[in-house]
DNA sequence: GAGTGGTCTAGACCACGAA
DNA sequence: TCGTGGTCTAGACCACTCG
């Protein structure tokens, strides 16, 4: 059927837009691509066609629904956004999720949020030295299997310093990323930003572990905290390629640190 | 200047295509729309236009650098997606950044991040009621103004029920959002995802705030940790538009539960 | 070689926002 | 009313993959 009925708008002729003539005395309708990638987003969402299967060829979804091949694109595309399928030049369209994938996008900037709490604190390193690997956390230990690391431990204030520490930091870089100048020098621009300037390498992939924890002993009196008070543990580990380059662990007093983040709908909406 | 040279390639004619006959014999050229992209690109990160001024009529770039709307509009796509610029309708398209932002993206699914423990957990609702705004909890009388909220309480499992409970949790939902029929039965289905099949409304923005704290006194016991246990209390807020529409607020047992989220750079690249 | 998605053109009507 | 971006068509050549 090369037409399909489309309640308050007419079907299409050749050149003749997106609606007929009526449609703006009864009511805006969605584009047609957009009806398209939802019926598609159905379909696939009840299987048809599964997860690793290709949806027909373009010029035959133009044919089955009677739109042009760019409708058609757009549609597809908007599926490709969502996540659900994957287009292969001379493959095909194939499906790779039954449910849109990354609907939110956490608002991120590479300068302020990674490292949000960077703006407006103060970093002060109380040392620097190279370990073996026997003496760092076992989170470290466990995550790669290199001997040395450079280890910078310090404490980050707040923008009133008369306030106490915000977080008690450890810093560990793999000794071949760790002989930068600017990491001997006290800055407040993050460590893998220096880093990755410093080589020219891109971390592509970041992990984060965020664990309630108890302030006790010595980080306590650091921290001007009571001994037993609640904090967050906050340990990041940057990867450039599959390599473990650096980790950063914080400890942050509960009463004077919050993580909060955002996240919104992912443009291109659909 | 109707037309611009091109090396690699001869310059385009009516019904052409996107290269020219000798084009297989040398290497292969980027898109065209690529091409447009990283100009227009490099001109805004010059400042030229500036913040908040507008990029040409999508007709005038067609008109000064030969190529048709149709490839025109995939390159101000290009800097749509990578946060530079914004189009609207009958304005423009307006430079909003000089660089492109969200370099890193959080993987992030509808199901599965956002309420990613809700994967192979079980919410057991306790008990719900309308509750006046007098009642809540003190996030939610400073983030709206409306009187009535709709208050579900329960606990939240891991896989394995025998280790104890992973969550308290306290479901606050705008009581006009609250007569969907199946939050009134047990559901895997995360609230926030019922709330938008309902009522066909999609939550445009989602806060989270982290902190660390130690559970106490009925929590600990409901929670079968020892009183004074640290712990994470985590509070998402749910708006539609710039309504306050679903506030939920966890409180983990540290020794049971762990925030960790996971960001890569943004594909595109560019 | 046949078929797929990727790119591109020329031309058209529409909804929206501002003058 | 006019110009903007949003949508859409019909037709074309290309690069890629596979049999």
């Amino acid at each position: 059927m090369p037409e399909k009925s489309r309640a308050k708008r007419s079907s299409a002729g050749p050149h003749e837009g997106a609606g007929s003539t009526v449609d703006h005395l009864l009511r805006t309708v969605p584009p047609r691509h957009l009806d398209l990638a939802r019926e598609l987003l159905g379909e696939i969402s009840r299987g048809k066609p599964p997860v690793g299967g290709l949806l027909p060829p373009e010029l035959e979804i133009c044919a089955s629904t009677g739109l042009s091949r760019y409708a058609v694109r757009q549609a597809v595309q908007t599926l490709c956004e969502l996540g659900v399928v994957e287009r292969r030049a001379g493959i095909g369209t194939r499906v790779i999720s039954r449910q849109p994938v990354a609907r939110y996008t956490q608002v991120m900037d590479t300068l302020n949020d990674l490292t949000r709490y960077a703006q407006d604190t103060l970093f002060l390193p109380e040392f620097r030295r190279t370990i073996s690997v026997d003496d760092a956390p076992e989170e470290l230990r466990a995550a790669s299997d290199l001997r040395n690391w450079y280890h910078v431990h310090g404490l980050r204030y707040g923008s009133d310093k008369a306030e106490g520490p915000i977080a008690l930091v450890d810093i560990y870089l793999d000794a071949a990323f760790a002989d930068a100048p600017a990491l001997q020098t006290t800055t407040n621009q993050p460590v893998h930003m220096l880093v990755e300037q410093h080589y020219n390498i891109r971390f592509t992939r970041v992990d984060q572990v965020i664990q309630g924890t108890l302030i006790e002993g010595a980080a306590a009196a650091r921290l001007d905290v009571p001994p037993a008070s609640p904090g967050l543990r906050i340990i990041r580990s940057y990867f450039a390629g599959n390599r473990l380059v650096e980790m950063t662990v914080g400890l942050h007093p509960a009463a004077r640190f919050s993580y909060s983040m955002s996240f919104e709908l992912t443009r291109s909406g659909a």
